[in-house]
Order: C-alpha cells, then sequence, then structure tokens
DNA sequence: GTCTATAACGTGATAGAC
DNA sequence: GTCTATCACGTTATAGAC
C-alpha cells in the first residue's frame, strides 16, 4: 500500500518545514525522525549526511519553480497571472506556519554549507532572478504593470522585500508581509 | 590600562560579528572565547547564559539606534541626510565581511529564544519602523523625496528589502544590494 | 528499510582554585 | 576576572542485527 519512497517523501516535507521555521542549524535528525515516529538511523538510511538532505530541498525548490514557470519562460504568457501566483503563493506558504523563505534561511549558515549545496541553491536564486525579471519585462511591454527603470534591479527589490517581510512578520505581525505586498503592488501601478 | 570592561565590550564585538555571520545558534562561547585568547569560562562570567548574551546585543543595537536618531525624532531635521546615513552604515556594515541584518539573523531563531529577547528584538524593530515611516513623512513633505501611498508599508518595503539584499548578496554577489539600494532610490525619486 | 547500540564530538553551563 | 576541570546533554554519523 505504501510506496517504497514514502519515507522519502516526508523525510522531505519534514524538513522542508523545519527549514523555513527554524532553519538549517535550528533542527536535527532527531526532530524529524521523532516526528515520523521511526529511529534516526531510518532517516540516515535516505539522507546519509545533512548536506544530502539540504541539497535535496534546494533541488526540490529549484524544480518547484522550473515547473511552474517553464511554460511562461518558453513562450511567454500573461506576466500578471505569473506574478499573481508568486504573490499568493508566498502569502500562503506564510499565512500557514509563518515560516520564512528557505533562501533567507540557506543565507544564514551560508558559509558552512558544502561546496555543493552553496552552488545549487546560488543557480535557484539565479533561476529566480532571471524569471522575476522576465515577468516584470514582459508585463511592461504589455502594459499589464509599470515601472521606471530596468526590470533587473526592480526584480532584486521585489524578491529581497518578500524574503525581508517574511522574516519581519515572525518578529512583529503577519500583518507587515500584507502591507509590503501592497506596497509593490502600489509600486507596480496594478489596481487591487 | 586596561579597563575592567574591556573583555565585556571585546566579547560583545565578537558576538555580534558572530551573530551576523552565521546567526545566533551558528557560534559558540568556544568560538568567542577562543578569538579573544581566554577560556569558555571567561565568557560564561560576563554573560552567565547565551541568552544573557542575545539581550545584550539587542540592547546595544537598540541603543544605538536611538543615539543617531533620537534627535531627529524629537525636532525634526534633514530627512535625506537621515536615511543617506542609513543608508550608508548598512552598506559599508555590508561591505565589511558580508554579513547580514542582526534582525534578520535573529528572525531565524525567534520561535526558540527566551521571552525577553524576543520581547527587546521586537521592540527593536518597531522602533526601527517608526523611524523610518517618520523620516519618509518628513521627507516627502520637505520635498527631498517623493512617493505615492502611505509612509508606513513604504517604509516596511524599503527596511524588508534592505535586509532580503543583504542575504542575497552573501549567496550571489554584493552587487545585489547595490542594485536594490538604487532602486530604493529611484522609487523615492532621489537624484545619486 | 528499519532497528538497537554506540561512537566521537561540540555544546552550554557550573564548581572551585587562584 | 580568569583559570582548570568536569558535567549532562544533544548532535551527526556508523556498524551490524533483523
Amino acid at each position: 500500500m505504501t510506496r517504497i519512497t514514502d519515507t522519502r517523501e516526508q523525510i522531505m516535507d519534514r524538513a522542508a518545514q523545519l527549514l523555513m521555521s527554524r532553519g538549517f542549524n535550528g533542527f536535527s535528525y532527531r526532530d524529524i525522525s521523532s516526528h515520523l515516529g521511526v529511529k534516526n538511523a531510518a532517516v540516515h538510511y535516505h539522507f546519509p549526511a545533512k548536506a544530502d538532505l539540504a541539497l535535496a530541498l534546494v533541488d526540490e525548490y529549484r524544480q518547484t519553480l522550473r515547473d511552474k514557470t517553464s511554460e511562461f519562460m518558453a513562450y511567454g504568457g500573461s506576466a500578471l497571472e505569473q506574478l499573481k501566483g508568486f504573490f499568493e503563493f508566498t502569502s500562503r506558504q506564510c499565512h500557514t506556519g509563518r515560516c520564512i523563505c528557505p533562501l533567507g534561511a540557506f543565507s544564514i549558515d551560508y558559509s558552512e554549507l558544502p561546496e555543493e549545496v552553496r552552488r545549487t541553491t546560488a543557480d535557484f536564486m539565479n533561476e529566480t532572478i532571471k524569471w522575476l525579471t522576465q515577468v516584470l519585462a514582459v508585463g511592461r511591454e504589455q502594459e499589464e504593470f509599470s515601472f521606471s527603470g530596468d526590470p533587473g534591479p526592480k526584480a532584486l527589490l521585489i524578491l529581497a522585500g518578500l524574503q525581508g517581510a517574511r522574516q519581519m512578520a515572525r518578529i512583529n505581525s503577519l500583518e507587515i508581509l500584507d502591507d509590503v505586498l501592497k506596497q509593490i503592488h502600489q509600486d507596480l501601478g496594478i489596481v487591487t
């Protein structure tokens, strides 16, 4: 009934949850195993070293982004729709668990992560930047929203703003994320 | 020759450095003591528990902000000057050590911090928000810069953007922070 | 694939000499 | 105010039985 990879997926899910709520150094194999009702050796079977787990997590995030954006990147489409989907995803994720952005979490421990994890994390971030830059460029061209200056730095400010807002929201209140999202909308001339 | 509190200050300095480069859970008493050439018991003498160290650090940040902004908050002044000072401080701090914002660092471990540290951290953040909100309001009134909408959410976006940019910069390159700063300037209509 | 058992180590923290 | 010595604990990780 249960698939062979079931435990592996459960480990990934729990690890993702913990990463976004405590940072990569803030959880242990025990936190994962006890939650699943298994022993820590079982987790080590699927991910021998913690770095393997980190790599799998980043890879998963990257693949998710690719799946959600590949069509847009290849053939274009409605930029506003892409943008709204991204904002809603972020907002929903944050409202259920007050979790922070995985990139933000990894950035803290970045200097101590293995080279391969660092490279994959950087790749993931650069792909995200590239995607949003194109969304902004296409959306402005299609007059779905407006802003002045290059799309690149604008994309950076939006991504950085969301990442920071999620962290600030957990110290203060989720209202902060909502306010920042509204401000981003306003600065893009999007009517809500 | 050396003051009584000399070691205490050195501990604070090193701890601040470590906090901003590895997060609160990313460094140990040993990291501090070995750097100063003392034993970890000496550090425990000045800060019995790690929470005491966290509290002292947040308090120091808060006091620094108060010192730098109290005059403006009380009597007003040039908002542009305040803003530039803040940006330069952030930029300089980031360019020497690629360190992240202390608030960002604490936000990761926030759920496990003692209540008193949490409260002080939240106070510090709220004071920062309040200060920047007033700077934006006054600056727009004095026509030093311009933007549409309420100063509050605008202040949040700027602070969140800086916090996120510092983290992204460490994964990619310091150029990201520079780009974000330029975009913020542009969105405020400040000519550079 | 999961278990028990254990190794090897780093951590925050304390007691008591100097 | 700093030291030596030590504790109790959590951590990642491995070996080998089932």
